[in-house]
DNA sequence: CGGATGCTTGATATGGCTCAAGGATTGTGG
DNA sequence: CCACAATCCTTGAGCCATATCAAGCATCCG
């Protein structure tokens, strides 16, 4: 019987997950036959809401995707980007009611699959129970080095750390490489992610851009001083938890 | 068959659990007959350190603890405090190495429980295995309304948001009640969990205290004016996901 | 009673915010 | 392929919330 093909669009969850952890070839195969349907959104439209009970989970198969929640006066945090490969909503397996919005940033792919399958996967296949969890947890992980960034680290420091962390997790589902990566974040929206405005955040981008540390053009970021920019925001990969680690 | 009596240890494992989801009876038992080694920490203590590897997990029984971070020339970011009934350091189950520190604040009993003990446990009871994960999620959620906190809200806002957060845990595990609860935070901690001066923080802990809104005296917090700490700091209570509210 | 720890205060400095406007890109319909 | 609208980026000026530095005071505990 020949596996699903390359194309198969679950092979994208797969390839996550095989980033933060190790699956069997029968896991494998349980996880490419979960049933999912697929729909194309269009950019900065919600996927789940605030205060909804969803009874489904979402796999981001293309484009970016990010969790926020807006507060009074317009003002908004964004919490976390997602890209393919991730399941955004996951924690509403466990959590019913949710505490915050997913919307798209770009156009985007996106994979339902119900909660009910994913709960079956998970008692089959403990292990593949314990790799969803542990997503989660390096969600947690990331959130919190993001808390230190908030609390703790220049305007500068901040949006250095994530372009490293965004890269590191492009790179780990094959979608950068070369120090090279798509970035379709508005400065608007990298504003809202890291507690900073938007003339602020244009004014230290054009700070990197001078010193030559990035080039950012046409949705396309460059680290061209990788090295200087991971000293610069004491970014320690260790909190992402990436076991197979690239080249 | 007698239970076991109030007195158990584990007890305020079962309690807490309880206050974010619902357990059987059998449930119950077998949590009950966990394996735990207790000890008792002193103050500003570590219990485990960022890079370790553990192998156990740490059920507070008493006391105070918080996750933090140290970061160069000192600074420091605190993650979370953690009281009675938590295990602060679940997340070593499926995150082999730590990215961050645990700590006591004040003196602490805390019982160790073996990685495996808990993962038979899970097994088991794939039940109890979801609570916990759970429970993990929660954190991330805690996390998450920090982070609006640090990036979207004045130093007074992130004051009073705590403070009624803190509230809510404690009252949930029987610790709290009448708008009073203990207070062991020092003003140095509370500015390094929310990203502000120890001396900014006294200032605004005064402006609290002359508006009358609370009081803070002797390791005491009193909340006299809860709808408008709740009010000004946009505090809503759902984040939290408690299965049982008080009264 | 003395040392340690935590709290309070004043003075000064600054990183980042707000407001407001203009310029550049990008995508779309004709 | 152009024109126009929408979105996004950039710039300047002024200000404020919060940081830093430095010292003295209060409280707790052995």
């Amino acid at each position: 019987m020949p596996s699903a093909p390359d194309t198969h669009s679950l092979n994208t969850l797969v390839h996550k997950l095989q980033s933060i952890a190790t699956l069997s070839d029968e896991e494998r195969q349980a996880i490419l036959s979960l049933p999912a349907r697929t729909r194309i959104l269009a950019p900065r439209q919600d996927i789940v809401h605030d205060g909804d009970k969803p009874s489904q989970c979402c796999l981001i198969l293309d484009g970016w995707t990010c969790r926020y929640k807006m507060l009074s006066e317009g003002r908004r945090q964004i919490f976390s980007f997602h890209i393919p490969g991730d399941i955004p909503d996951l924690q509403s397996l466990h959590l019913h009611t949710m505490d915050h919005s997913l919307g798209t940033i770009t156009q985007a792919t996106v994979a339902y699959i119900p909660h009910e399958s994913m709960r079956e996967l998970s008692t089959r296949f403990p292990r593949i129970g314990e790799v969803l969890w542990r997503d989660t947890l390096v969600d947690a992980a990331i959130f919190r080095e993001w808390m230190i960034g908030m609390g703790r680290k220049s305007a500068f420091g901040r949006i250095a750390h994530l372009f490293c962390e965004m890269y590191l997790k492009l790179e780990a589902v094959d979608l950068a490489g070369d120090h090279r990566c798509p970035w379709p974040i508005t400065q608007v929206d990298l504003g809202d992610a890291l507690g900073l405005s938007n003339v602020h955040t244009n004014r230290v981008l054009q700070e990197m851009r001078g010193k030559g540390l990035i080039s950012l053009r046409g949705s396309t970021l460059v680290i061209q001083a990788w090295d200087e920019l991971m000293r610069a925001s004491e970014f320690d990969p260790t909190y992402l938890h990436l076991e197979k680690r690239a080249a």
